[in-house]
RNA sequence: GGUGAGGUGGCUGAGUGGUCGAAAGCAGCGCUUUGCUAAAGCGCCGUAGUCCAAAAGGCUACCGAGGGUUCGAAUCCCUCCCUCACCGCCA
């Protein structure tokens, strides 16, 4: 959520921040203008009234404790009752359309974030390794059929298209993953390991902003009002909300392994094969709640972090940053890590680490304390989503009699080195 | 799910429908004094919004949340949420 006071005072630039975004957002930030002067016309009044209602309340005490006849006074201050309500009112609903209004502006953002379109727009920054030079090339369906990795057909029968189920060592990889992941950020980067809850009230969906813009991509349990998390960035940067951390907390660097679901709606068929998308994958998530002094440089570490997986498995991939017309509602600056997929013949997206400087903490009103109270700057990547990791591991690692070879960080972990 | 108890400022903890934004203690900050690994005295010390060009200052709101009663609610009433205890059910 953006401040309402920079929005006040610097109406111009806030648009032509968000205009770098696309069109559209200038006509949100005037309504949201003429909502704040009307609404702070409407509470000045109703505290005027209120000011005086306490004033005269106090003289009616001291009538009568005095045993004075007050009558004439407590009359005078029913009578502007009613236009209290009124204002009241006013203020209230004035208040709700301010803020639903504000919910659905996207981050302004950096000023270091390029200036583009879309996709096409995002420059390269870097890229590791190179691509493999492989004897068979197939797509990872085809392998993992061969090997008995995983089922989509089943998957389909048991819950739908677009989910899958492990069987047998590709269940067991996929542990491997997660274990290695964990045990990388955890003993290596120093972030503190959260398993958290997969379902989340809606207050925390509002925190990190997908909602109430992304409601139609959430999975709901309508009886209890709960959702399934979409990514553990929402539970895990929610621990903190509604709190005040002491500075000497921060940065505070958690990562956490879940499931996300995701309905993906309006990608009917969902556009691609196996397991690129899917409702359900595995994640490992990386959050860093810093003051807004560091959040550039954390950044960086973040994504740092997120790199060292694909270097640790040899993987071939790419950063790309996004420009302004094509990084999420929230962030402020993002990278993403693309791997390279062999059988793909693509880079496909593992990592997405975005800056959100204080627009998610502002929603959630997350704070620290040091000379006074200030809203503290939330980060947040993927460390790296599990699925295309596994489906690069398995085309980049295909060896000409059809078996995969496992980088050797994995052996440990899935207790052998092929499969 | 049932019954009971309770939710007050960073923490502990008082609180009578009316000078209560809230006693007191602890913690924190500042000053003074004595001095030595501290003590004592004094003062300050919640959050947010809003008014004023701004500062100073004023005003408003907030005692789990939302309603209600009242001239006036931390205090009375209703609903909900949460915590704790016990019971029930259960991986």
């Amino acid at each position: 959520m953006l401040d309402i006071r920079l929005i006040r005072e610097n109406p111009d630039s806030v648009k032509a921040r968000l205009a770098t975004r696309g069109p559209g957002h200038e006509s949100a930030v005037d309504a949201v203008l003429a909502i704040d002067g009307e609404r702070r016309a409407a509470d000045t009044s109703l505290q005027g009234l209120q000011a005086e209602r306490n004033r005269l309340s106090k003289e009616i005490g001291k009538l009568r404790a005095s045993k004075q006849d007050s009558s004439a006074l407590e009359a005078g201050v029913k009578s502007f009752g009613s236009r209290m309500e009124e204002l009241n009112a006013a203020v209230t609903v004035l208040d709700a359309r301010q803020r639903d209004l504000l919910l659905n502006i996207p981050n302004l953002p950096s000023e270091t974030t390029p200036v583009g379109r879309d996709a096409a727009d995002n420059p390269v920054l870097r890229e590791w390794g190179t691509k493999p030079a492989l004897e068979r090339v197939e797509d990872h369906v085809a392998i993992g059929e061969r090997l008995r990795l995983f089922d989509f057909e089943r998957g389909g029968k048991i819950s739908g298209s677009a989910f899958v189920v492990y069987t047998g060592a590709g269940a067991r990889l996929e542990r491997a993953l997660i274990n290695f992941l964990l045990d990388l950020h955890t003993t290596k980067h120093g972030y503190t390991e959260i398993l958290p809850p997969l379902v989340v009230k809606p207050e925390s969906l509002f925190g990190t902003a997908q909602l109430p813009k992304f409601a139609d991509q959430q999975y709901r349990c309508a009886n209890d009002e709960l959702y399934l998390i979409p990514t553990a960035e929402v539970p895990v940067t929610n621990l903190h909300r509604e709190e005040i951390l002491p500075l000497a907390s921060l940065p505070v660097k958690y990562a956490a392994y879940t499931p996300c679901f995701r309905r993906e709606a309006g990608s009917a068929g969902l556009g691609t094969r196996g397991l690129i998308r899917m409702h359900q994958f595995d994640k490992v998530e990386l959050v860093k709640i810093t003051t807004p002094e560091t959040s550039d440089a954390e950044l960086e570490s973040l994504t740092a972090d997120a790199e060292r997986v694909l270097q640790l498995l040899g993987l071939h991939y790419r950063v790309i940053e996004l420009c302004t017309g094509d990084i999420g509602f929230g962030s402020a600056k993002t990278y993403d890590i693309e791997v390279w997929a062999p059988g793909q013949n693509a880079y496909l997206e593992v990592s997405s680490c975005s800056n959100f400087g204080d627009y998610q903490a502002r929603r959630m009103n997350l704070r620290f304390k040091g000379e006074k109270n200030r809203f503290c700057h939330t980060l947040n990547g993927s460390g790296t989503a599990l699925a295309r990791l596994y489906v690069a591991l398995l085309e980049s690692g295909l060896q000409p009699d059809g078996s995969v070879a496992l980088p050797p960080a994995l052996h440990k972990y899935f207790g052998a080195e092929t499969i």
